[in-house]
DNA sequence: CAGGATCCGCTACGATACTG
DNA sequence: CAGTATCGTAGCGGATCCTG
């Protein structure tokens, strides 16, 4: 078992974020960046655009630029992210079976 | 889809060691610490520690102290812990099917 | 609207030395 | 062997201001 490629690839998934921006683009399936912002609260426009840099830069995200006056940039899952949402589904299944209570203590 | 609780699903998971250790948990059953140093190259002891010790705190791993002079502790998966490898083996599928080249650029 | 530029604080990580 | 203690650092995350 590759133990040591799942640094990489977790590494690309690490990011204060970057799950719920993915889970949002999964959900929604595409969302201008004002959107995202007014999706995800708690988080900074810094940040935001970071991890989105991030994440296009890993191929999971893709960012459609209109060159218009009033700019416009919608982002969504590309292909290959889109493929990693059952894994998160399953993740997410996982952590809802925790035992001793699941509350976010 | 509770996008927001996929945040405290995967901060358990942060951490840049955690992954790893859980691989090689899977992998092995059962490691003692310094097998685990030896099995992680990268790590130090302090930070492999607190690892350890938050997924322990977080009943991902359970911890078995044999109270001896030459002292031995044992990590292993708890129950719980070992029904997320599926999620983590599709998540690695994932990654080895990154389409622009799966090196780690 | 989208994002660049700054400054700032925290904490995760890392290396090293020490201990029961 | 399995930690604890200490120190140092980089980078991430956050807030705010500014711009095409």
């Amino acid at each position: 078992m590759a133990a040591s490629g799942i640094e990489t690839a977790l590494r690309m998934l690490e990011g204060r974020w970057k799950m719920v921006i993915i889970f949002h683009l999964f959900d929604r399936g595409t969302l201008r960046f004002s959107e995202l912002e007014r999706a995800i609260p708690g988080v900074s426009q810094k940040v935001l655009i970071n991890q989105l840099r991030e994440l296009e830069k890993d191929g999971i995200v893709e960012r459609q630029v209109y060159p218009q006056v009033p700019p416009k940039v919608e982002y969504k899952l590309s292909a290959w992210g889109e493929q990693m949402c059952p894994a998160l589904d399953l993740l997410l299944e996982w952590t809802a079976q925790r035992p001793q209570g699941n509350a976010e203590t």
